[in-house]
RNA sequence: GGCCCCGUCGUCUAGCGGCCUAGGACGCCGCCCUCUCAAGGCGGUAGCGCGGGUUCAAAUCCCGUCGGGGCUACCA
Protein backbone atom coordinates (compact mmCIF):
# COMPACT_ATOMS: atom_id res chain seq x y z
CA UNK A 1 0.00 0.00 0.00
CA UNK A 2 1.13 3.45 -0.86
CA UNK A 3 1.99 5.62 2.55
CA UNK A 4 3.23 9.03 3.16
CA UNK A 5 6.64 9.56 2.34
CA UNK A 6 8.92 10.28 5.04
CA UNK A 7 9.15 13.56 4.05
CA UNK A 8 5.62 14.35 4.28
CA UNK A 9 4.45 17.26 6.54
CA UNK A 10 2.36 15.71 9.66
CA UNK A 11 -1.29 16.14 8.92
CA UNK A 12 -3.15 14.66 12.05
CA UNK A 13 -6.85 15.18 12.77
CA UNK A 14 -9.20 14.86 15.43
CA UNK A 15 -12.90 14.46 14.08
CA UNK A 16 -15.91 13.79 16.47
CA UNK A 17 -19.44 13.99 15.84
CA UNK A 18 -21.43 16.11 17.88
CA UNK A 19 -23.73 13.97 19.76
CA UNK A 20 -23.96 14.30 23.36
CA UNK A 21 -21.31 15.87 25.87
CA UNK A 22 -17.73 15.34 25.56
CA UNK A 23 -16.11 12.19 26.63
CA UNK A 24 -12.66 12.20 28.29
CA UNK A 25 -12.06 9.42 25.64
CA UNK A 26 -12.62 11.76 22.82
CA UNK A 27 -10.57 14.61 24.67
CA UNK A 28 -7.74 12.26 25.50
CA UNK A 29 -7.87 11.47 21.61
CA UNK A 30 -7.94 15.34 20.70
CA UNK A 31 -4.95 15.60 23.07
CA UNK A 32 -2.58 12.73 21.90
CA UNK A 33 -3.18 14.29 17.75
CA UNK A 34 -2.33 17.48 19.46
CA UNK A 35 0.59 16.42 21.15
CA UNK A 36 1.83 14.37 18.07
CA UNK A 37 1.22 17.18 15.60
CA UNK A 38 2.86 19.65 17.69
CA UNK A 39 5.86 17.15 18.63
CA UNK A 40 6.14 16.66 15.11
CA UNK A 41 5.68 20.14 13.80
CA UNK A 42 2.60 19.36 11.95
CA UNK A 43 -0.92 20.38 11.66
CA UNK A 44 -3.82 19.31 13.50
CA UNK A 45 -7.11 19.35 11.40
CA UNK A 46 -10.43 19.45 13.44
CA UNK A 47 -13.45 18.03 11.68
CA UNK A 48 -16.70 17.80 12.77
CA UNK A 49 -18.14 14.68 11.97
CA UNK A 50 -21.89 15.49 11.44
CA UNK A 51 -23.32 13.92 8.88
CA UNK A 52 -26.37 11.94 11.20
CA UNK A 53 -29.00 14.58 11.23
CA UNK A 54 -30.85 12.25 13.90
CA UNK A 55 -28.31 12.05 16.38
CA UNK A 56 -26.22 15.80 15.72
CA UNK A 57 -26.74 18.73 17.76
CA UNK A 58 -25.58 22.21 17.78
CA UNK A 59 -25.09 22.42 21.45
CA UNK A 60 -22.94 19.48 21.32
CA UNK A 61 -20.97 21.24 18.28
CA UNK A 62 -20.93 24.06 20.77
CA UNK A 63 -19.95 22.16 23.75
CA UNK A 64 -16.87 20.02 21.80
CA UNK A 65 -15.66 23.43 20.75
CA UNK A 66 -15.96 24.80 24.48
CA UNK A 67 -14.25 21.74 25.87
CA UNK A 68 -11.26 22.66 23.32
CA UNK A 69 -10.54 25.75 24.26
CA UNK A 70 -11.19 25.23 27.87
CA UNK A 71 -8.12 22.93 27.79
CA UNK A 72 -6.25 25.40 25.86
CA UNK A 73 -6.09 22.54 22.51
CA UNK A 74 -5.77 24.39 19.31
CA UNK A 75 -5.99 23.83 16.06
CA UNK A 76 -4.63 24.57 12.68
CA UNK A 77 -7.50 24.14 10.29
CA UNK A 78 -11.21 23.76 11.17
CA UNK A 79 -14.04 25.32 12.69
CA UNK A 80 -13.62 28.74 12.98
CA UNK A 81 -10.07 28.87 11.63
CA UNK A 82 -10.90 27.94 8.14
CA UNK A 83 -8.10 26.66 6.22
CA UNK A 84 -7.44 25.30 2.73
CA UNK A 85 -9.09 21.94 2.90
CA UNK A 86 -12.75 23.44 3.69
CA UNK A 87 -15.35 23.25 4.94
CA UNK A 88 -14.56 21.24 7.98
CA UNK A 89 -18.47 20.57 8.48
CA UNK A 90 -18.87 17.27 6.81
CA UNK A 91 -23.05 18.43 6.70
CA UNK A 92 -21.44 21.50 4.24
CA UNK A 93 -19.55 18.99 2.07
CA UNK A 94 -21.90 16.94 0.47
CA UNK A 95 -21.38 18.34 -3.20
CA UNK A 96 -18.09 17.00 -2.60
CA UNK A 97 -19.34 13.49 -1.54
CA UNK A 98 -21.03 13.32 -4.74
CA UNK A 99 -18.58 13.83 -7.41
CA UNK A 100 -16.22 11.46 -4.90
CA UNK A 101 -19.30 8.64 -5.43
CA UNK A 102 -19.22 9.34 -9.02
CA UNK A 103 -15.42 8.70 -9.45
CA UNK A 104 -15.79 5.71 -7.49
CA UNK A 105 -19.12 4.71 -9.37
CA UNK A 106 -17.84 5.48 -12.57
CA UNK A 107 -14.39 3.62 -11.85
CA UNK A 108 -16.14 0.46 -10.73
CA UNK A 109 -15.17 0.65 -7.41
CA UNK A 110 -18.72 0.11 -6.12
CA UNK A 111 -21.83 -1.68 -6.44
CA UNK A 112 -25.16 -1.86 -6.56
CA UNK A 113 -27.10 -4.17 -3.38
CA UNK A 114 -30.50 -4.68 -3.02
CA UNK A 115 -30.41 -6.82 -0.52
CA UNK A 116 -32.44 -6.01 2.70
CA UNK A 117 -30.80 -6.43 6.21
CA UNK A 118 -33.90 -9.22 7.09
CA UNK A 119 -33.00 -10.96 3.48
CA UNK A 120 -29.51 -11.15 4.49
CA UNK A 121 -30.38 -12.53 7.81
CA UNK A 122 -32.86 -15.16 6.19
CA UNK A 123 -29.82 -16.40 4.05
CA UNK A 124 -27.23 -16.81 7.32
CA UNK A 125 -30.03 -18.37 9.02
CA UNK A 126 -30.98 -20.93 5.99
CA UNK A 127 -27.31 -21.37 5.80
CA UNK A 128 -26.91 -22.31 9.03
CA UNK A 129 -24.73 -19.21 9.89
CA UNK A 130 -25.09 -16.74 12.81
CA UNK A 131 -26.87 -13.59 11.38
CA UNK A 132 -23.78 -11.84 13.40
CA UNK A 133 -21.25 -12.53 10.44
CA UNK A 134 -23.36 -9.65 8.28
CA UNK A 135 -23.68 -9.29 4.79
CA UNK A 136 -22.94 -12.05 2.51
CA UNK A 137 -21.83 -10.71 -0.56
CA UNK A 138 -24.37 -11.51 -2.23
CA UNK A 139 -25.27 -9.23 -5.05
CA UNK A 140 -21.60 -8.62 -5.96
CA UNK A 141 -22.85 -10.26 -9.39
CA UNK A 142 -26.26 -9.25 -9.87
CA UNK A 143 -27.15 -9.26 -13.36
CA UNK A 144 -28.13 -6.27 -15.24
CA UNK A 145 -31.48 -7.76 -16.03
CA UNK A 146 -31.72 -8.93 -12.30
CA UNK A 147 -31.51 -5.25 -11.12
CA UNK A 148 -33.80 -4.29 -13.81
CA UNK A 149 -35.80 -6.53 -11.91
CA UNK A 150 -35.43 -5.39 -8.42
CA UNK A 151 -35.87 -1.76 -9.35
CA UNK A 152 -39.08 -2.37 -11.44
CA UNK A 153 -40.21 -3.88 -7.60
CA UNK A 154 -39.56 -0.25 -6.25
CA UNK A 155 -36.29 -1.13 -4.59
CA UNK A 156 -33.50 1.13 -4.23
CA UNK A 157 -29.69 -0.35 -3.58
CA UNK A 158 -27.51 0.99 -1.03
CA UNK A 159 -24.12 1.11 -2.70
CA UNK A 160 -21.15 -1.18 -1.68
CA UNK A 161 -17.56 -1.06 -1.88
CA UNK A 162 -16.18 -4.56 -3.06
CA UNK A 163 -13.59 -5.64 -0.59
CA UNK A 164 -10.58 -6.90 -1.95
CA UNK A 165 -9.85 -11.06 -2.05
CA UNK A 166 -6.90 -10.66 -0.37
CA UNK A 167 -5.35 -10.31 3.45
CA UNK A 168 -4.84 -6.71 4.56
CA UNK A 169 -2.27 -5.96 6.76
CA UNK A 170 -1.24 -2.74 7.81
CA UNK A 171 1.47 -1.53 10.49
CA UNK A 172 -0.19 -0.24 13.45
CA UNK A 173 1.69 2.66 15.12
CA UNK A 174 0.67 1.56 18.32
CA UNK A 175 0.57 -1.83 17.69
CA UNK A 176 2.86 -3.26 15.06
CA UNK A 177 1.49 -5.43 12.34
CA UNK A 178 -1.63 -6.01 12.03
CA UNK A 179 -3.42 -8.93 9.66
CA UNK A 180 -7.08 -9.46 8.57
CA UNK A 181 -7.79 -12.42 6.96
CA UNK A 182 -9.14 -12.32 3.20
CA UNK A 183 -13.06 -12.87 3.73
CA UNK A 184 -13.33 -11.44 7.00
CA UNK A 185 -14.73 -8.06 6.42
CA UNK A 186 -17.80 -8.33 4.49
CA UNK A 187 -18.34 -5.35 1.39
CA UNK A 188 -19.49 -2.46 3.69
CA UNK A 189 -22.14 -0.04 2.52
CA UNK A 190 -20.91 3.37 1.62
CA UNK A 191 -24.06 5.23 0.42
CA UNK A 192 -27.58 4.63 1.49
CA UNK A 193 -30.94 3.78 -0.66
CA UNK A 194 -31.56 7.64 0.04
CA UNK A 195 -28.25 8.52 -1.64
CA UNK A 196 -27.13 10.21 1.41
CA UNK A 197 -23.60 8.98 2.05
CA UNK A 198 -22.41 7.14 5.14
CA UNK A 199 -19.21 7.41 7.64
CA UNK A 200 -17.87 4.34 5.89
CA UNK A 201 -17.24 6.63 2.88
CA UNK A 202 -17.39 10.11 4.75
CA UNK A 203 -14.21 9.47 7.24
CA UNK A 204 -11.94 8.16 4.87
CA UNK A 205 -12.82 10.39 1.72
CA UNK A 206 -12.41 13.67 4.03
CA UNK A 207 -8.98 12.36 5.13
CA UNK A 208 -7.85 11.56 1.71
CA UNK A 209 -9.55 14.98 0.74
CA UNK A 210 -7.89 16.63 3.74
CA UNK A 211 -4.48 14.56 2.85
CA UNK A 212 -4.18 13.73 6.54
CA UNK A 213 -0.88 11.44 6.82
CA UNK A 214 -1.45 10.09 10.22
CA UNK A 215 -5.18 8.62 11.65
CA UNK A 216 -5.04 8.39 15.48
CA UNK A 217 -8.05 7.09 17.24
CA UNK A 218 -9.46 4.85 19.43
CA UNK A 219 -9.31 1.36 19.95
CA UNK A 220 -12.91 0.60 19.14
CA UNK A 221 -12.09 1.89 15.64
CA UNK A 222 -9.76 -0.74 14.77
CA UNK A 223 -11.58 -3.59 13.14
CA UNK A 224 -13.25 -0.64 10.48
CA UNK A 225 -9.43 0.06 9.36
CA UNK A 226 -9.77 -3.11 6.76
CA UNK A 227 -12.52 -1.47 5.00
CA UNK A 228 -10.80 1.91 5.11
CA UNK A 229 -7.85 0.73 3.46
CA UNK A 230 -9.52 -0.85 0.71
CA UNK A 231 -11.22 2.55 0.55
CA UNK A 232 -7.98 4.34 0.10
CA UNK A 233 -7.00 2.15 -2.59
CA UNK A 234 -9.83 2.44 -4.91
CA UNK A 235 -9.69 6.54 -3.90
CA UNK A 236 -6.08 5.82 -5.35
CA UNK A 237 -7.14 3.98 -8.46
CA UNK A 238 -9.81 6.95 -9.49
CA UNK A 239 -7.18 9.90 -8.58
CA UNK A 240 -9.19 11.33 -5.36
CA UNK A 241 -6.52 9.82 -2.96
CA UNK A 242 -2.86 10.05 -2.98
CA UNK A 243 -1.99 7.45 -0.66
CA UNK A 244 -3.23 5.57 2.49
CA UNK A 245 -2.24 7.48 5.59
CA UNK A 246 -0.62 5.62 8.64
CA UNK A 247 -3.06 4.23 11.59
CA UNK A 248 -2.64 4.13 14.85
CA UNK A 249 -5.03 2.75 17.70
CA UNK A 250 -5.12 3.93 20.86
CA UNK A 251 -6.09 2.09 23.70
CA UNK A 252 -9.66 2.35 25.06
CA UNK A 253 -10.26 4.43 28.24
CA UNK A 254 -12.26 2.11 30.39
CA UNK A 255 -15.00 2.76 33.38
CA UNK A 256 -15.47 0.82 36.56
CA UNK A 257 -15.84 -3.04 35.46
CA UNK A 258 -13.53 -3.26 32.71
CA UNK A 259 -16.12 -1.85 29.86
CA UNK A 260 -15.64 0.93 27.62
CA UNK A 261 -16.54 4.18 29.78
CA UNK A 262 -19.69 4.74 28.28
CA UNK A 263 -21.23 8.28 27.07
CA UNK A 264 -24.00 7.75 29.64
CA UNK A 265 -21.50 7.09 32.95
CA UNK A 266 -21.17 10.36 34.69
CA UNK A 267 -17.44 9.35 34.87
CA UNK A 268 -17.10 9.73 31.54
CA UNK A 269 -18.25 13.70 31.62
CA UNK A 270 -15.41 16.13 30.92
CA UNK A 271 -17.48 19.11 32.28
CA UNK A 272 -18.16 17.27 35.25
CA UNK A 273 -14.81 17.62 36.23
CA UNK A 274 -14.17 21.51 35.18
CA UNK A 275 -18.00 22.33 37.47
CA UNK A 276 -15.76 20.25 40.03
CA UNK A 277 -13.04 22.72 39.43
CA UNK A 278 -10.48 20.66 38.09
CA UNK A 279 -8.24 22.96 35.83
CA UNK A 280 -6.79 22.79 32.26
CA UNK A 281 -3.57 21.52 33.78
CA UNK A 282 -4.54 18.22 35.72
CA UNK A 283 -7.00 17.66 33.77
CA UNK A 284 -5.24 17.34 30.57
CA UNK A 285 -1.52 15.83 32.68
CA UNK A 286 -4.35 13.05 34.07
CA UNK A 287 -5.59 12.17 30.47
CA UNK A 288 -2.16 11.81 29.15
CA UNK A 289 -1.21 9.24 31.44
CA UNK A 290 -3.77 7.42 30.15
CA UNK A 291 -1.36 5.28 27.92
CA UNK A 292 1.21 7.35 27.75
CA UNK A 293 4.17 8.38 30.59
CA UNK A 294 6.73 10.51 29.86
CA UNK A 295 9.48 9.01 32.41
CA UNK A 296 9.79 5.94 34.61
CA UNK A 297 9.85 8.41 37.95
CA UNK A 298 7.66 11.12 37.35
CA UNK A 299 4.27 11.75 36.27
CA UNK A 300 3.61 15.38 36.94
CA UNK A 301 4.34 17.76 33.82
CA UNK A 302 2.62 20.25 31.49
CA UNK A 303 1.67 20.58 27.84
CA UNK A 304 4.93 22.16 27.09
CA UNK A 305 6.71 19.17 27.97
CA UNK A 306 4.76 16.44 26.79
CA UNK A 307 4.64 17.79 23.61
CA UNK A 308 8.54 17.81 23.22
CA UNK A 309 8.44 14.75 24.70
CA UNK A 310 5.16 12.88 22.59
CA UNK A 311 6.11 9.82 20.82
CA UNK A 312 3.33 7.90 19.54
CA UNK A 313 5.19 4.90 19.24
CA UNK A 314 5.52 4.76 22.61
CA UNK A 315 1.57 4.94 23.10
CA UNK A 316 0.46 1.77 25.30
CA UNK A 317 -1.90 -0.63 23.95
CA UNK A 318 -3.23 -1.61 26.99
CA UNK A 319 -6.95 -0.42 27.91
CA UNK A 320 -6.59 1.93 30.80
CA UNK A 321 -9.11 2.31 33.65
CA UNK A 322 -10.19 6.27 34.24
CA UNK A 323 -8.74 6.45 37.91
CA UNK A 324 -10.70 9.91 39.65
CA UNK A 325 -8.13 9.28 42.54
CA UNK A 326 -5.25 9.54 40.63
CA UNK A 327 -6.68 12.65 38.72
CA UNK A 328 -7.50 14.49 41.99
CA UNK A 329 -3.90 13.82 43.07
CA UNK A 330 -2.57 15.12 39.99
CA UNK A 331 -4.88 18.06 39.81
CA UNK A 332 -4.13 19.06 43.05
CA UNK A 333 -0.75 19.21 42.10
CA UNK A 334 -0.80 21.46 39.49
CA UNK A 335 -3.48 23.77 41.35
CA UNK A 336 -0.39 24.12 44.14
CA UNK A 337 1.84 24.77 42.12
CA UNK A 338 -0.05 27.65 40.93
CA UNK A 339 0.66 31.01 41.84
CA UNK A 340 -1.19 32.63 44.58
CA UNK A 341 -2.80 35.15 42.80
CA UNK A 342 -3.96 32.47 39.45
CA UNK A 343 -5.59 30.32 42.39
CA UNK A 344 -7.23 33.39 43.39
CA UNK A 345 -9.01 33.87 39.92
CA UNK A 346 -9.14 30.09 38.87
CA UNK A 347 -11.03 30.55 42.60
CA UNK A 348 -13.81 33.38 42.50
CA UNK A 349 -15.86 32.07 39.86
CA UNK A 350 -16.59 28.66 42.09
CA UNK A 351 -17.55 30.97 45.08
CA UNK A 352 -19.47 33.13 43.15
CA UNK A 353 -21.29 30.06 41.65
CA UNK A 354 -21.32 28.84 45.25
CA UNK A 355 -22.88 32.63 46.47
CA UNK A 356 -20.06 33.39 48.83
CA UNK A 357 -19.25 36.13 46.70
CA UNK A 358 -20.95 38.59 44.67
CA UNK A 359 -21.08 38.49 40.45
CA UNK A 360 -18.63 41.61 40.78
CA UNK A 361 -16.52 40.81 44.36
CA UNK A 362 -15.24 44.20 45.63
CA UNK A 363 -11.68 44.89 46.08
CA UNK A 364 -11.99 43.84 49.98
CA UNK A 365 -13.39 40.46 49.51
CA UNK A 366 -10.52 39.69 46.47
CA UNK A 367 -8.36 41.02 49.13
CA UNK A 368 -9.26 38.68 52.26
CA UNK A 369 -9.47 35.88 49.60
CA UNK A 370 -6.14 36.48 48.27
CA UNK A 371 -4.87 36.14 51.98
CA UNK A 372 -5.97 32.89 52.53
CA UNK A 373 -5.22 31.43 49.07
CA UNK A 374 -2.15 30.33 50.56
CA UNK A 375 -3.29 28.79 53.52
CA UNK A 376 -6.32 27.09 51.61
CA UNK A 377 -4.42 26.11 48.12
CA UNK A 378 -2.68 23.53 49.55
CA UNK A 379 -5.69 21.91 50.72
CA UNK A 380 -7.47 21.23 48.16
CA UNK A 381 -8.44 19.35 45.37
CA UNK A 382 -10.53 20.42 43.06
CA UNK A 383 -11.66 24.40 42.96
CA UNK A 384 -14.51 24.43 44.02
CA UNK A 385 -12.84 22.53 47.22
CA UNK A 386 -12.20 26.31 48.29
CA UNK A 387 -15.69 27.13 49.18
CA UNK A 388 -15.89 25.10 52.09
CA UNK A 389 -12.57 26.45 53.18
CA UNK A 390 -13.47 29.82 53.15
CA UNK A 391 -16.86 30.44 53.78
CA UNK A 392 -16.40 31.38 57.37
CA UNK A 393 -14.94 34.47 56.07
CA UNK A 394 -17.54 35.71 53.76
CA UNK A 395 -20.30 34.94 55.73
CA UNK A 396 -22.18 37.58 57.53
CA UNK A 397 -22.40 37.19 61.30
CA UNK A 398 -26.82 37.06 60.94
CA UNK A 399 -25.75 33.63 58.78
CA UNK A 400 -23.19 32.12 60.28
CA UNK A 401 -23.30 29.03 61.90
CA UNK A 402 -21.20 25.91 62.59
CA UNK A 403 -21.37 22.72 60.80
CA UNK A 404 -23.63 20.88 62.87
CA UNK A 405 -21.15 17.69 62.59
CA UNK A 406 -18.42 19.79 63.47
CA UNK A 407 -20.54 21.83 66.38
CA UNK A 408 -21.67 18.17 67.50
CA UNK A 409 -18.10 17.10 68.30
CA UNK A 410 -16.66 20.16 69.37
CA UNK A 411 -19.15 22.45 71.05
CA UNK A 412 -20.58 20.60 73.76
CA UNK A 413 -20.51 21.44 77.32
CA UNK A 414 -17.69 20.81 77.97
CA UNK A 415 -16.68 23.20 75.47
CA UNK A 416 -17.96 26.14 78.06
CA UNK A 417 -14.56 26.59 79.51
CA UNK A 418 -12.31 26.47 76.52
CA UNK A 419 -14.81 29.63 74.68
CA UNK A 420 -15.00 31.41 77.97
CA UNK A 421 -11.38 31.33 78.55
CA UNK A 422 -10.82 32.05 74.74
CA UNK A 423 -13.60 35.22 75.17
CA UNK A 424 -11.55 36.50 78.06
CA UNK A 425 -8.04 35.93 76.42
CA UNK A 426 -8.83 37.50 73.26
CA UNK A 427 -10.94 40.45 73.98
CA UNK A 428 -7.98 42.04 76.11
CA UNK A 429 -5.57 41.16 73.22
CA UNK A 430 -3.78 44.47 72.95
CA UNK A 431 -2.29 43.65 68.97
CA UNK A 432 -4.65 41.66 66.97
CA UNK A 433 -1.79 39.00 64.58
CA UNK A 434 -1.04 35.65 64.07
CA UNK A 435 1.52 35.67 66.97
CA UNK A 436 -0.65 37.17 69.30
CA UNK A 437 -3.36 35.99 68.78
CA UNK A 438 -1.39 32.02 68.99
CA UNK A 439 0.27 33.24 72.32
CA UNK A 440 -2.63 34.32 74.14
CA UNK A 441 -4.87 31.05 73.27
CA UNK A 442 -2.32 29.02 74.10
CA UNK A 443 -1.78 31.19 77.66
CA UNK A 444 -4.97 30.44 77.98
CA UNK A 445 -5.96 27.17 77.10
CA UNK A 446 -2.44 25.28 77.41
CA UNK A 447 -1.19 26.89 80.49
CA UNK A 448 -4.07 28.23 81.80
CA UNK A 449 -6.98 25.38 81.35
CA UNK A 450 -3.81 22.63 80.69
CA UNK A 451 -5.41 21.29 78.27
CA UNK A 452 -3.74 19.11 75.64
CA UNK A 453 -3.58 21.27 72.48
CA UNK A 454 -5.60 19.16 70.38
CA UNK A 455 -8.51 19.19 72.93
CA UNK A 456 -8.22 22.98 73.34
CA UNK A 457 -8.18 24.39 69.89
CA UNK A 458 -10.97 22.55 68.63
CA UNK A 459 -13.83 24.27 70.12
CA UNK A 460 -12.36 27.49 68.97
CA UNK A 461 -11.93 26.18 65.29
CA UNK A 462 -15.29 25.15 65.22
CA UNK A 463 -16.93 28.31 66.71
CA UNK A 464 -15.13 30.23 64.68
CA UNK A 465 -14.71 28.50 61.26
CA UNK A 466 -17.95 26.48 61.79
CA UNK A 467 -15.76 23.14 60.64
CA UNK A 468 -13.23 20.81 62.44
CA UNK A 469 -11.36 21.11 58.76
CA UNK A 470 -10.05 24.70 58.24
CA UNK A 471 -7.00 26.94 57.24
CA UNK A 472 -4.49 27.13 60.35
CA UNK A 473 -6.74 28.80 63.39
CA UNK A 474 -4.69 32.01 64.23
CA UNK A 475 -4.09 32.86 60.68
CA UNK A 476 -7.86 32.56 60.06
CA UNK A 477 -8.47 34.18 63.39
CA UNK A 478 -6.10 37.27 62.42
CA UNK A 479 -8.06 37.27 59.03
CA UNK A 480 -11.89 37.10 61.00
CA UNK A 481 -11.17 40.11 62.57
CA UNK A 482 -11.62 40.62 66.42
CA UNK A 483 -14.99 41.56 66.35
CA UNK A 484 -16.39 38.87 64.21
CA UNK A 485 -14.36 36.20 66.35
CA UNK A 486 -15.75 36.86 69.49
CA UNK A 487 -19.11 37.67 68.42
CA UNK A 488 -18.87 33.75 67.19
CA UNK A 489 -17.34 32.63 69.73
CA UNK A 490 -20.18 34.04 72.44
CA UNK A 491 -22.77 32.56 70.43
CA UNK A 492 -20.97 29.56 70.18
CA UNK A 493 -22.78 27.76 73.22
CA UNK A 494 -26.44 28.19 74.24
C1' G B 1 -20.61 -17.39 16.64
C1' G B 2 -16.80 -14.69 13.47
C1' C B 3 -12.74 -11.21 13.15
C1' C B 4 -9.37 -8.18 15.81
C1' C B 5 -6.83 -6.17 20.09
C1' C B 6 -4.85 -6.66 25.05
C1' G B 7 -2.56 -9.37 29.47
C1' U B 8 3.72 -6.36 35.01
C1' C B 9 1.43 -4.31 42.19
C1' G B 10 -5.97 -2.85 43.62
C1' U B 11 -5.20 1.23 39.54
C1' C B 12 -1.93 3.85 35.66
C1' U B 13 2.68 2.59 34.12
C1' A B 14 8.71 1.76 33.53
C1' G B 15 10.86 -2.51 31.54
C1' C B 16 12.23 -3.81 24.83
C1' G B 17 17.44 -11.05 26.80
C1' G B 18 21.80 -10.28 31.54
C1' C B 19 21.85 -3.54 35.05
C1' C B 20 15.14 -6.79 37.90
C1' U B 21 15.97 -10.51 44.82
C1' A B 22 10.98 -5.90 38.81
C1' G B 23 11.45 0.91 39.27
C1' G B 24 7.84 5.18 39.77
C1' A B 25 2.94 7.25 40.68
C1' C B 26 -2.13 7.01 42.80
C1' G B 27 -4.55 4.32 46.61
C1' C B 28 -3.96 1.96 51.29
C1' C B 29 -1.20 1.34 56.22
C1' G B 30 2.40 3.21 59.85
C1' C B 31 5.78 6.96 61.74
C1' C B 32 7.64 12.11 61.84
C1' C B 33 6.06 17.24 61.64
C1' U B 34 1.67 19.54 64.07
C1' C B 35 -3.71 23.98 66.64
C1' U B 36 -7.46 20.65 62.80
C1' C B 37 -6.99 19.08 57.83
C1' A B 38 -3.75 19.07 54.16
C1' A B 39 1.13 19.66 52.31
C1' G B 40 6.04 17.79 53.22
C1' G B 41 9.56 13.85 54.99
C1' C B 42 10.47 8.64 56.11
C1' G B 43 9.01 3.57 55.93
C1' G B 44 5.66 -0.38 54.56
C1' U B 45 1.83 -3.24 51.59
C1' A B 46 1.22 -5.39 46.82
C1' G B 47 2.59 -7.51 40.55
C1' C B 48 5.38 -10.26 35.65
C1' G B 49 -2.28 -15.02 34.32
C1' C B 50 -0.87 -20.27 33.27
C1' G B 51 1.93 -24.17 30.53
C1' G B 52 5.52 -25.42 27.21
C1' G B 53 9.66 -24.18 24.41
C1' U B 54 14.34 -21.10 22.46
C1' U B 55 18.79 -19.51 25.28
C1' C B 56 24.46 -19.99 29.39
C1' A B 57 20.46 -16.39 30.83
C1' A B 58 13.23 -14.50 29.77
C1' A B 59 8.83 -9.93 32.65
C1' U B 60 11.34 -9.31 28.03
C1' C B 61 11.55 -13.96 22.04
C1' C B 62 8.19 -18.21 20.05
C1' C B 63 3.93 -21.51 20.56
C1' G B 64 -0.22 -22.92 23.13
C1' U B 65 -3.75 -22.01 26.75
C1' C B 66 -6.75 -19.20 29.90
C1' G B 67 -8.74 -14.52 30.94
C1' G B 68 -10.38 -9.53 29.65
C1' G B 69 -11.97 -6.13 25.93
C1' G B 70 -13.62 -4.18 21.13
C1' C B 71 -16.18 -4.64 16.60
C1' U B 72 -19.78 -7.30 14.05
C1' A B 73 -26.06 -0.92 11.31
C1' C B 74 -28.53 1.82 5.12
C1' C B 75 -24.80 5.10 13.69
C1' A B 76 -20.28 7.51 14.10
Amino acid sequence: MTTPNADTPVRARFCPSPTGTPHVGLIRTALFNWAFARHTGGKLVFRIEDTDAARDSEESYAAILDALRWLGIDWDEGPEVGGDYGPYRQSQRKDRYREVIAKLVDGGELYESYSTPDEVEARRRAAGQDPKLGYDNADRDTTDEQRAAYRAEGRDAVLRLRMPDRDITFTDLIRGEITFPAGSVPDPVLVRANGQPLYTLVNPVDDALMRITHVLRGEDLLPSTPRQIALYEALQRVGVAEFTPHFGHMPLVRGEGNKKLSKRDPESDLFGYRTRGFIPEGMLNYLALLGWSIADDRDIFTMDEMVSAFDIGKVSPNPARFDIKKAEAINAEHLRALPVAEFVSRSVPYLIAEGLLPAEPTAEQLATLTAVAPLVQERVIVLSDTAGMVRFLFTDEADFAPEPDSAAKALGPDAKPVVDASIEALAALGEWTTPAIEGALKAALIDGLGLKPRKAFAPVRVATTGRTVSPPLYESLELLGRERTLTRLRKALP
